[in-house]
RNA sequence: GGGCAAGUGGCGGAAUGGUAUACGCGGUAGUCUCAAAAACUACUGCUCGCUUGAGCGUGUGGGUUCGACUCCCUCCUUGCCCACCA
């Protein structure tokens, strides 16, 4: 037999040619009939090339566009790079080349790739966030979120990576173990408590696994907290997977609870939020977070005092130190509180488990009912008050029972009567109900190069005069840049390497709003781009040189596809160089209205928007896909939009692992696809993808299943040259194939439209057996409908088979636009049924009948009690007969 | 510690109250061939048995049911996400 693999690759070439020529991707987007956006997570261009992750994902998506495409609708199906960022630009120090020279040929790769996979992209609709023609959309959103008051600078205790120099997002903050002295497990797991004794937690950077720095500094914020209940509520009206919902609620967080106030003598009195007021009376102390405002206004406190909170300040100090671990540190503040109810005094006690950005940095010390509390009770030999009844001797008791010691709430149950005590407290003045979320502010600004600078000018000149809105510092001094600035563009700068955290005070273009420390982002050493004219008062002012958190550029970009023709650089010809010299300044207002206007009011774009279906993966189900619905909801309230969730449905895919492990650098496992595509060709790597577990779970890439597919597929193709070389005199149908084949259409379509794509695979793969087992010429329907089925799995096998069996070679008709094939349910009823035989349950024979035999319960019965098999298990007349028609009868003795 | 998945042959996995192991991989034997590859055919959960056949079998232990991989409860294990969230 000839070698196939190259003519393999030589047919995919010539059919991705002629469905570019025809355009067969592309549709009019303007005047589509059945508007259908199938989104996939654009990928962010690593210099590695495209993961077989990336493809997996990427076929699921595409397998499901296909489906709809030949269902009738007008599919658009756009991809794109998410270029800028931290990932991108520390790829290109590593490498010592400039992030912008190197994307252009990561991009030169990663589209080489993509047009390789056999997706139905269209490729005349792509976005780059890295574009300046992009993210002076990026900037433009930032713009009317400030002006909305939805954006503001301010300084605040943030996750800062000693390593990438710079802030970190709580979401970017990951949390990692470390085993030190690792004791290696039994077989019997038995040793797991010493693995747990040796365990370490802190908090690292998600790219280069640094511990992070908690810092005080000046950053923007988006207050996407404002939207934390309808962020939460909208969840009811999307389709979405279940986990990645789940997923969300737990992010927003919401919780009911109590606010309750201690007079104290630090000088004003401790708020504090808890879930477990029927605890209120086993208040024994009060904990206060070391970055509690309350301290800063205390004068007199002990040495050892402002020695801890000093060093509590530094997590990173903390991970380093051995000794501290997981057990709870404090010091006693020197300072009592009172008990509202007792009127005793209890200690306020200074302690880092206690969170300054959850509640309100203070927490109630109810040590008998909660773990922590009693940890910390037990160290510093605080006293205990049990009072809800139930509880074991050595432990916090959290769970439910009667409320005692507690002297009017005494006989109370817990937790059934919170309501009942809430209601309580609030009578006597003494506490509120309150709501608190898991959800902070989305923290925007980096002090890298590599992204959109964030379009603010600072005007020392405007910052002494009142801010309308009363922020604490800084007045009007924060100015926007006027929209027909946009973009600010990213200057190409030689030394793009992070600076870090400098001092104002010694740096010569010290212009902040406020001194102190600040990170310091590579642009400030570009003067050019610094200088700019103030937009209020036309004075000197100074250009913010943090840029935007990528999550930000991919928070819209979905929005940007359906206009990307729109682009008034052509792709090729940009000039990182120099692009100001490329890029003409928009003349009017309107020309930036356009992008309002199109997305938002023309009848035509919306019909795009929201995206139809959004294929991702799970991992983003808390970063991108919250962030991407705050934003579509600001400029929905700001409207520009005229919808407020961006995407319809959503379904998350499983992880791909490799030989039971998972995919790593470290490991050595990683696949690239290319080899694979090389050898097996495109659509047997597409299939077997598809094949290899369901869709939602994910699954197991090896070598040796690739292979098998590879060999169904020349199966196929021999059945299809085989058929085609009869001639259409001999082709007839037979009964049992109409049968197998409408039941397989059936079938697949079922699955597909559930994205069970490897049971529809196996289906296909019954139904070829079938086919072949008939050695005979074959109706040419059970050949098409075949090749339909396949189609958006292996677009290029079937297309070639497709057009094999045309009969006008002289107009191109793609397979892929033909329609779906649609089942007779006439033809799907069996004319056999076959039964099991149970005798308690156990079935004993398999019995076969007609179709009118088996609607009998009586000529049934009768045949099955003649099985000589039913009879040795029946020692009497049965007691009961359960009749299940079509499936089985079970004999009860 | 919390949340969410999941645990089925030698392997990836089907089956969501009614024939457990579809489909594929791997394996064994055979056909073809000088030979190999490819392709094709048959068999392939375990144990006992010459066979007819019998028993066992979906992580563990219980429950509901005529009947449970499937539903309920207990425990164990693995993966993912989150985590000193008061």
């Amino acid at each position: 037999m000839k070698n196939s693999k190259p003519k393999t690759r030589e047919m995919e070439e010539k059919w991705t040619k002629v469905w570019e020529e025809k355009k067969i991707y592309q549709p009019d987007l303007k005047n589509a009939k059945n508007p259908f956006f199938n989104l996939m997570m654009f990928p962010y261009p690593s210099a590695e090339g495209l993961h077989v992750g990336n493809v997996y994902a990427f076929t699921g998506a595409d397998v499901y566009g296909r489906f709809m495409r030949m269902n009738g609708n007008d599919v658009f199906e756009p991809i794109g790079l998410d270029g800028f960022g931290i990932h991108s630009e520390n790829y290109a120090l590593k490498i010592g080349k400039n992030p912008a020279d190197q994307a252009k040929i990561s991009e030169k790769n990663f589209y080489r790739q993509l047009k390789m996979i056999g997706n139905s992209f269209d490729w005349a609709h792509t976005v780059e966030t890295y574009d300046p023609e992009y993210y002076k959309w990026t900037q433009w959103i930032f713009l009317k979120l400030f002006k909305a008051g939805l954006a503001e600078k301010r300084k605040a205790p943030v996750n800062w990576c000693p390593s990438c120099k710079t802030v970190l997002a709580d979401e970017q903050v990951i949390q990692k173990s470390k085993i030190k002295n690792k004791i290696p497990a039994s077989p019997a797991g038995r040793s797991n408590l010493g693995d747990e004794e040796n365990e370490e937690r802190m908090g690292v950077c998600e790219r280069c696994e640094t511990p992070v720095e908690i810092k005080d500094l000046e950053q923007w914020f988006f207050k996407i907290t404002a939207f934390a209940d309808r962020l939460l509520e909208d969840l009811k009206k999307i389709d979405w997977s279940e986990k990645v919902i789940t997923a969300q609620r737990n992010w927003i967080g919401r919780k009911t609870g109590t606010m309750l106030s201690f007079e104290s003598e630090l000088g004003s009195p401790i708020e504090v939020f808890t879930t477990r007021p029927d605890t209120f009376h086993g208040v024994t102390f009060i904990v206060i977070s070391p970055y509690h405002p309350v301290l800063s206004s205390v004068k007199n406190l002990e040495n050892d005092v402002l020695e801890y909170i000093e060093k509590a300040k530094s997590s990173a100090e903390k991970a380093k130190d051995k000794t501290l671990k997981d057990e709870k540190t404090g010091v006693f503040s020197g300072y009592f509180a009172t008990h509202p109810l007792s009127g005793n005094k209890i200690p306020v006690w200074i302690a880092d488990y206690v969170l300054m950005d959850y509640g309100t940095g203070a927490v109630m010390g109810v040590p008998a009912h909660d773990s922590r509390d009693f940890d910390f009770a037990k160290k510093y030999d605080l006293p205990i008050v049990s009072v809800i009844g139930g509880g074991k001797e050595g432990e916090a008791y959290e769970g439910s029972g009667e409320i005692i010691n507690s002297s009017e709430w005494n006989g109370w149950e817990s937790p059934q009567d919170i309501p009942k005590i809430i209601d309580w407290l609030e009578k006597k003045g003494i506490g509120s109900k309150k709501v608190s979320y898991h959800l902070r502010d989305w923290l925007i600004s980096r002090q890298r190069y590599w992204g959109a600078p964030i379009p603010m000018i600072f005007c020392d000149k405007c910052a002494r005069l009142p801010s309308s809105r009363g922020e604490a510092s800084g007045g009007q001094g924060w100015q926007a840049v006027p929209e027909e600035d946009l973009p600010v563009i990213l200057p190409y700068i030689k030394n793009f390497k992070p600076l870090g955290i400098h001092s104002r005070h010694s740096a010569e273009l010290s212009r902040s709003p406020s001194s102190g420390q600040a990170g310091e982002a590579p642009l400030s050493q570009d003067k050019q781009f610094i200088e700019a004219k103030c937009p209020n008062c036309g004075g000197v002012g100074r250009r913010e040189t943090d840029v935007c958190d990528t999550f930000l550029d991919s928070s819209w970009y979905f929005l940007r596809y359906p206009v990307s023709d729109f682009k008034y650089i052509p792709f090729p010809s940009k000039n990182w160089e120099n692009p100001k010299s490329q890029i003409p300044k928009p003349k009017t207002d309107r020309e930036i209205g356009n992008w309002k206007l199109e997305i938002g009011n023309s009848a035509q774009r919306a019909a795009w928007l929201p995206v139809h279906m959004y294929i991702g993966g799970a991992e983003h189900s808390v970063l991108h896909l919250l962030y991407s619905r705050f934003i579509a909801k600001a400029l929905f309230d700001l409207g520009f939009l005229a919808f407020d969730e961006p995407f319809s449905k959503f379904r998350a895919h499983g992880l791909l692992i490799k030989d039971g492990g998972k995919m790593s650098k470290s490991r050595g496992n990683v696949v690239n696809p290319d080899q694979y595509i090389e050898r097996f060709g495109t659509d047997a790597l597409r299939t077997y993808l598809m094949f290899l577990g369901p869709f939602d779970q994910g699954g197991d890439f090896r070598d040796a299943g690739i292979e098998g597919m590879e060999r169904f597929l020349r199966r196929v193709d021999r059945l299809i040259n085989y058929q085609t070389g009869l001639g259409s005199d001999k082709k007839k149908q037979i009964p049992s194939l109409d049968q197998a084949m409408n039941k397989t259409i059936r079938e697949v379509t079922d699955d597909l439209q559930g994205l069970r794509y490897n049971t529809a695979i196996a289906h296909i793969m019954e139904y070829v057996n079938e086919l072949i087992r008939e050695k005979s010429a074959l109706d040419e329907e059970y050949l098409k409908n075949l090749i339909f089925l396949l189609a958006p799995f292996a677009p290029f096998y079937s297309e070639e088979w497709f057009q094999s069996l045309s009969e006008d070679k002289s107009t191109f008709n793609s397979v892929h636009l033909h329609k779906w094939p649609e089942y007779d349910p006439e033809n799907i009823i069996e004319d056999i049924v076959i039964m099991a035989i149970q005798v308690n349950g156990k079935t004993r024979d398999i019995l076969e009948f007609t179709t009118a035999e088996s609607k009998s319960e009586a000529l049934v019965k009768e045949r099955a009690l003649a099985s000589e098999k039913v009879k040795r298990h029946m020692g009497s007349e049965p007691k009961k007969v359960i009749y299940v028609e079509g499936k089985i009868i079970n004999f009860v003795v």
